[in-house]
DNA sequence: GTAATGTCTATTGACTAAATAGGGATTATG
DNA sequence: CATAATCCCTATTTAGTCAATAGACATTAC
């Protein structure tokens, strides 16, 4: 699974509408703002998102989006499928299964992509945009243990990253 | 991350090339029939998977290509950073950690990114090509523990996989 | 009625993916 | 040394995707 722009966007656009749930419909041009995002890029992802039925519009003057759910109930999976396509490093889960059972001669190679999509959606299955808000909230996903990589607080540490290609 | 089909080939030829290892050199040509690869595409592959040193050639008559190193010592990770860049879902591993420590807005976001790409990491870093070739052999990956769903035999189930997307 | 908003379709430009083409360089072999 | 077999390298093609923009239309608050 690769990421677009595209998809981070609808991240960052969902993100912002969780901050600002339940104070009514947002308008798109203050998504943007708040967001940097490219106006009228983001309306056409919002309109997807609607679609969905992850976000609802009110139309007309003083219209905007705000989110149909939650944002405890919305998991970053839902947005990625949606914007990009299957979890799966190639093809989809189903495919993968079915070329497991299919094909002996790449099938512990097939067997390893789809652990690779396991392993990504059991991250991303539980992670809701309530989780990625600020500031630092306590994890509510359900079913959650340990794995506390992704809300230790950021010191600051001369730690150099090494590179990846 | 999203594998190609120029990267399942290379990781199909790499499996080949693997299976016929101190076999001598293999012709192309070889690769292709038995992988069912288009020809002149895999000698692309090929070529570049020469110059990132994980194969080496034999020119002129007779020749053909052989791995440089063990199946054992060359992880599936390598080939596929090599022909479809970086493990993380959305930009590097390297671009991630400066995000998370720039953009507070976002850290969280990114910092499951990071844990993806991670997951990922440690599944195609310890997995080697020798450890997919048929038929299951046992798994000789160094600090490879549990995690046996990829030599499960496959049994005949009549388990209807769940659609994703 | 008018201004403010979301809705929808089309279009653009740049880039990438997958594949093909073809001549050049190197080597084994008789 | 001539020839065939093979890898080497660059260019080209075709189709598709990505990111973004444009603009007319529909709906609603006031």
């Amino acid at each position: 699974m690769k990421i677009s722009q595209k998809g981070l966007y609808a991240l960052q656009a969902m993100m912002m509408l969780a901050r600002h749930y339940n104070q009514g419909a947002i308008r798109i041009r203050d998504v943007a703002y708040e967001e940097e995002l490219p106006e009228k890029f983001l309306e056409l992802i919002l309109l997807e998102l609607k679609n969905a039925r992850m976000v609802e519009s009110v139309r007309g003057a003083k219209g905007g989006y705000r989110l149909r759910r939650a944002p405890s109930e919305i998991q970053l999976s839902e947005i990625i499928r949606l914007i990009d396509g299957p979890l799966a490093p190639f093809a989809d889960a189903e495919q993968l299964r079915s070329l497991i059972h299919r094909d002996a001669q790449h099938r512990a190679l097939y067997q390893i992509f789809l652990d690779v999509r396991d392993a990504a959606a059991k991250i991303l299955e539980s992670t809701s945009l309530a989780d990625i808000l600020n500031p630092a909230a306590a994890r509510k996903a359900k079913g959650r243990k340990k794995k506390l990589s992704s809300i230790l607080p950021m010191v600051a540490h001369g730690h150099i990253p090494r590179s990846e290609k």
